[in-house]
DNA sequence: TGGGGATTT
């Protein structure tokens, strides 16, 4: 659809008058300003350019305020992304206050629900994710006349796409520059991507400020000693180390909560234990676990240096999201829990793997932030050698759906030309067209369909959103607005490792014993409350709190459930004024589920897993859903995630009549046995259906005739007219049949005096009689009778045998 | 019996 470009247009220079710049001048200290002018001559002269820049390097706030000097940004924007919302707007604001602007005048942000921009500004901070939706509305990205990518080396979705996208918008917009940040060891990767004609584009390198880093191996087991030393006491060992080399706080890296948990107790158990204190355990030392799911105020903690040592046992967020301050030693267990989807069983995995070698640097830079530092690696260092160098990029380990789906609806051509910098494997593209007919998005020559139009529109997963379509059609939406919302965000359920009892308690008043969905609702209806009464928000975060609710989740899942609604409002979708029923609510869920049905085979003693589900894969209910002591024969699953096992996470009952109705369009039949039924007067068989191989009934008695009339046909005149078995009350009307079958009995009788029991009547001549009188098309009973009427008429004994025709 | 971290028309 094309909109009028006044309208899709973001806002140019056109409309408004630039603001005057700013002297710009560049911090003395920082290793980017020394090399500013290599820097400048290198945008001028060429449209691409990949700056490498350590830690400290400066890159993020003086590349932007180089392309200012150089006059970019004065007619259009200079567009700036980063990967995260946090980064995009502290960065702007560091920008403005170098320039001594107010934020949004000269420098402006803009992330999902925030925009910060006034026209007239020259550089333009936001998240990847927001340039990239950009593209939907200005497909040259004409807004911009320079774009940086910063952080390339995190290879989200987001970078991979967009850095594809670039590269074919290049050559139709040869005023456009690019600027690519990443981390030294990715740089040839990126140069080789938007090389032009055989040649690279040119790397800039830029030394950082980072202070050395000693790195000592220090791997669980020894060769020499076979004892059961475990990751734990390698910790406690590590960390003792550290204390030992000097004062400083340690972050060590965990793959988790639970080994979070574990290593927490393993160190306090340490320092109170019986052999004394540890070295470590210097007065008011503190263990402070830091991982995304925490509350905000038990992150703060570690933001807030106290005077004692600190070790924070944190998982990956301290990789990259968050920079702990003052950190001197590293522990790294070379371990991470990381997100994989299998093409095979189409399910996501989430299970421990050794990280890659550029991973276990990033850890390791971690401490040379403020002075030189020493990272305790715990695996020797031929494992680290024999380590990937890079992690895969999240394009070759996620759903392609939803890029697909995108690319599709951007026109951007075949999915498998796309210039990816790493192109994904055939069968995952494929993965992804099957999910979107699932979804029924796409049609057989992979298009999209209407569906898949509305979809694209969305932005949320694909899944998620065709609940939506279907809520709209089901009179649901107002409830699938709530659930949607509560599955595109983190679970505003907080459930501390030292009050999970507490938690479920407080939770429990949200319970649907049916449905798991449902209790999104109640939470919702019970969070509306309370912000409908609020006294204040200070009351009214301890209430959210001392519900074991997250306050700044509930605001997210609240902000994306705003967005949706807003989108349904100019779709012209009507929420439903009275409650959904529940076939109504699921029936809308399933359209996006279907994949994720199970059907119970076992009961659940924990030993194995009690549901089979799509092609044959089979699972548990998690034990945090309502339902995962009592759910029912059938269940569908918002998503299923292989983690220690394969879980069914927020479950709900459904009837499997409701599978044939909501994916009508993937269910296969299969139909057996045929047989003639006496009293129906009609040839029937069994249908089998099977929906992604899971079987919704396995023998349903049809009418085969729609399906094989022709089979119909012989077995009708065998079974009823041949072998005797027409309906009574047919066959008294037809004088014919009487007839037919004394004369049959008559010659079976004389053949069995004349000794010859072996000969009967041949069942095949009658056959053929009959079948040379009835017209094709009848094949049962009724149809027979009607014909037989009409013929008879005009030969009234067109259906007697004589008893030369059955000698 | 229990999930790393981000992002969006």
């Amino acid at each position: 659809m094309q909109a009028p470009p006044a309208i899709t247009r973001p806002a140019t220079r056109a409309t408004a008058i630039s603001a005057p710049l700013p002297p710009i001048a560049f911090p003395e200290e920082l290793p980017v300003s020394a090399r500013r002018d290599e820097i400048a001559r290198a945008i001028e002269a060429n449209p691409v350019v990949i700056v490498c820049g350590e830690t400290g390097s400066g890159k993020t706030t003086q590349l932007p305020k180089i392309c200012l000097a150089l006059g970019r940004g004065r007619d259009k924007l200079i567009g700036h992304t980063q990967p995260r919302r946090i980064a995009a707007s502290s960065v702007a604001r560091r920008i403005a206050q170098e320039l001594n602007t107010p934020l949004g005048e000269v420098v402006g942000y803009k992330v999902r629900f925030t925009d910060h921009t006034r026209p007239g500004a020259a550089i333009k901070l936001m998240t990847d994710g927001i340039l990239l939706a950009e593209t939907q509305s200005d497909p040259l990205l004409a807004a911009y006349d320079t774009i940086i990518v910063d952080e390339a080396h995190e290879r989200s979705l987001n970078i991979d796409f967009l850095l594809g996208y670039l590269k074919q918008l290049l050559p139709r917009r040869p005023d456009l520059k690019v600027i690519i940040t990443s981390a030294t060891i990715d740089a040839e990767r990126f140069a080789a991507h938007f090389g032009t004609a055989g040649k690279p584009a040119p790397v800039i390198n830029v030394s950082g400020r980072l202070y050395p880093v000693e790195i000592r191996y220090r791997p669980v087991k020894d060769e020499d000693d076979a004892d059961d030393r475990t990751l734990m006491d390698a910790i406690v060992d590590a960390v003792d180390e550290c204390a030992l080399a000097g004062p400083g706080d340690v972050l060590v890296f965990l793959p988790g909560e639970r080994e979070i948990r574990e290593a927490a107790e393993a160190l306090r158990k340490h320092r109170f234990g019986a052999a004394g204190p540890s070295p470590a355990a210097g007065p008011g030392t503190e263990i402070l676990p830091l991982y995304a799911r925490l509350s905000a105020e038990e992150q703060e903690r570690v933001f807030k240096p106290a005077g004692a040592r600190r070790i924070v046992l944190a998982t990956n967020v301290a990789e990259t999201s968050l920079t702990v301050p003052g950190i001197r030693y590293v522990v790294d267990t070379g371990l991470a829990r990381v997100k994989r989807y299998s093409y095979r069983n189409k399910v996501e995995q989430l299970q421990v793997e050794p990280i890659s070698q550029a991973a276990a640097n990033q850890r390791a830079g971690r401490c040379g932030r403020v002075a030189a530092g020493v990272c305790i690696r715990l695996y020797d260092e031929a494992d680290f050698a024999k380590r990937p160098k890079f992690t895969d990029p999240e394009i070759l380990r996620s759903s392609l759906a939803a890029v697909i789906l995108r690319m599709k609806s951007l026109g951007l051509g075949d999915v498998r030309a796309f210039p990816f910098v790493e192109p994904p494997p055939a069968r995952a593209i494929a993965d992804g067209y099957d999910l979107l007919a699932e979804l029924n998005a796409v049609d057989e020559d992979n298009e999209l369909t209407p569906i898949g139009r509305e979809l694209a529109r969305l932005p949320v997963d694909p899944r998620i959103g065709r609940m939506l379509l279907a809520a709209r059609d089901h009179h649901a939406l107002t409830e699938v607005l709530i659930i949607a919302a509560a599955l595109s965000v983190q679970d505003p359920r907080e459930r501390p490792l030292e009050a999970q009892a507490a938690a479920d308690q407080a939770h429990r008043k949200f319970a649907d014993e049916k449905s798991d969905f449902l209790s999104f609702v109640k939470l919702w209806n019970f969070v509306a409350e309370r912000f409908e009464h609020k006294k204040s928000n200070r009351k009214l975060t301890d209430e959210l709190k001392s519900n074991f609710l997250s306050p700044r989740r509930v605001r997210e899942w609240r902000e994306v459930h705003s967005q949706l609604a807003a989108i349904a409002g100019e779709m012209g979708w009507r929420g439903n004024s009275t409650p959904a029923t529940f076939e109504q609510v699921h029936l809308s869920l399933l359209a996006g589920l279907l994949g994720n049905v199970g059907f119970k085979t076992l009961d659940a003693d924990y030993r194995e897993p009690p549901y089979v589900g799509a092609r044959g894969i089979k699972f548990f209910p998690h034990p945090g859903s309502a339902l995962a002591k009592k759910a029912g024969k059938w269940i569908v699953a918002a998503e299923l995630v292989e983690t220690t096992r394969l879980f069914a996470r927020c479950l709900a009952r459904i009837e499997p009549e409701w599978l044939e109705q909501v994916g009508a369009h993937l269910v296969k039949r299969h139909y057996f046995e045929p047989h003639w039924e006496k009293r129906a007067g009609h040839v029937a068989a069994f249908e089998r259906a099977t929906l992604h191989g899971l079987v919704l009934h396995a023998r349903r008695p049809v009418a085969y005739s729609r399906f094989d009339p022709k089979l119909c046909r012989e077995i009708f005149i065998r079974e009823a007219l041949v072998r005797g078995e027409l309906p009574d009350e047919i066959a008294r009307r037809a004088p014919f049949f009487a007839h037919n079958r004394k004369l049959a009995a008559e010659i079976e009788a004389l053949e069995h005096k004349s000794r010859r029991p072996d000969v009967l009547v041949d069942e095949d001549l009658v056959h053929a009689f009959y079948d040379a009188l009835i017209p094709p098309q009848v094949c049962d009973a009724r149809g027979f009778e009607a014909w037989r009427r009409e013929a008879e008429k005009a030969t009234p004994r067109l259906l007697f045998l004589e008893r030369e025709q059955l000698m």
